[in-house]
DNA sequence: ATCCGCCCTGACGTTGCGTCAGAGTCAAGG
DNA sequence: CCTTGACTCTGACGCAACGTCAGGGCGGAT
């Protein structure tokens, strides 16, 4: 180990043989995410050569576009770490896509303001708007913050064959049978049933999540219908929702 | 048009009209970036029709990328719109391919890891760092913000080959020349005169944009070699730029 | 009259540092 | 010994684009 003459390394030093800035490592100090092991009697930070391991397995981690604040428990656990890498690996396709959306919107807008001899506005927007549309067909996008979509993609993963067939069925017939009493009293018992199995589909496709199902609830609230994401429609009329919603009002209002 | 009875929207049904959030709105009311043309005596906003049409305008650029603070100028000119649009699509492109070396990064780990019976953070480490490499081996990442390489990348399709030999050779004597009078005083005749002329390429190559030279000094500060863009290499020994920063720094104090 | 839904204006939170400002420290040169 | 000059430290504000309360009005329907 030649950590140089001393022993340690001062900020700038260190901070060069990692290529972060001295800011930075104030930063990761102040938020407990890389502290120096000691510091000289004047205050000065003196870093490690274990400092340096540590630190160089956050830059990548932050390469990764892992959030800083998940960088120390994913480096105390390495199953939380692999993990974490699956998830981010599909978070990052997704971005990629939205990115060559983009860039399709550019190149397509380009060309055809080109052929015009001046810029056409309406064509330019609506061209836009409609790879925006394809966009906006990945639902998470609109309801799930960057956090919550890493987990919805990750569940989608867990999912087996067998729960997915068997959740898609019992929706299905959940939805047939609230069509049925649809005219009723949403406070009925009959209703109230069908609100607590309607809560606990939901807990299973949402894995439990809270923020998966606030995600959920936001999208139910202005739209009414079911993601189609592996080939199952589970399209529903307004009714049903509407009803569904003010049987689990009921509910916790009767609390 | 039917702008609805009243003939003007409220905030929520125009934000849901443009798939935007009432915040949204406030936020561009406060920033000025689209401001209802009235308001009822109470204080509600009043949105137009017209409004309608350019916050759409707003919301495709924004879907481009680009940041709210330039498109009230790109709304007002066309050119200006159109040289964004043409950066844009660089940075986009950029963007990707970092993406895409993120994405490659964690699949190389996983696959190794999985190979592995346990976790090598070591060979993890290295893996990442090696293609983390590849992407500072573009050196404006490190040097300018989103918006200044924007600008870096759209002067070097600005270059004409002939422009590009011509600095280049120019740079190549000056190093040299700056070479022989290392020794002299920094303050002296000569030497002011080789600062001159580093300061005539810096303001060629850079096109004159501060932001452009303010990044390239960042670099000179820390590092001492040029960019190997193109093919040339102009590389300089740490003296060569030490004395003409002195040389600089001369000038601007005998101002 | 009242209720529900929508509207308003602050104002703080988020992410990962950049960028001063004001002040102390350390090693070398005069 | 004192002065530089190069580093270091601790706040504290800034940025991008809103999200998310909190506290308090407006408007139309019942």
């Amino acid at each position: 180990m030649k950590t140089n003459t001393k022993g340690w390394y001062r900020a700038h030093e260190f901070a060069q043989l990692a290529g972060v800035t001295v800011r930075t490592l104030h930063h990761y100090d102040r938020i407990g995410l890389l502290k120096p092991g000691t510091r000289t009697s004047s205050g000065y930070r003196q870093y490690t050569e274990r400092d340096l391991a540590r630190l160089e397995q956050i830059v990548v981690l932050k390469f990764l576009g892992l959030p800083l604040k998940e960088i120390p428990d994913l480096l105390r656990d390495e199953s939380a770490l692999f993990d974490a890498l699956r998830r981010q690996r599909i978070v990052l396709s997704e971005k990629r896509r939205r990115l060559d959306r983009a860039i399709a919107a550019i190149e397509k807008a380009a060309q055809s303001l080109r052929s015009q001899h001046g810029p056409d506005w309406n064509l330019f927007t609506q061209i836009i708007k409609e790879i925006e549309m394809q966009a906006n067909s990945d639902w998470t996008k609109e309801y799930y913050s960057e956090a919550a979509q890493a987990k919805v993609e990750a569940r989608k993963h867990l999912w087996s064959p067998e729960l997915q067939e068997r959740v898609s069925k019992e929706w299905a017939r959940l939805i047939k049978d609230v069509e049925a009493v649809i005219g009723e009293d949403p406070a009925s018992e009959k209703a109230q049933a069908l609100a607590a199995r309607w809560k606990k589909l939901v807990g299973e496709f949402t894995g439990g999540d809270p923020e998966i199902q606030k995600g959920l609830n936001k999208m139910w609230s202005d739209r009414a219908n079911w993601p189609q994401e592996p080939q199952q429609n589970f399209q529903m009329k307004p009714e049903v929702q509407t009803f569904i919603m003010k049987a689990m009002d009921c509910k916790g209002a009767a609390r």
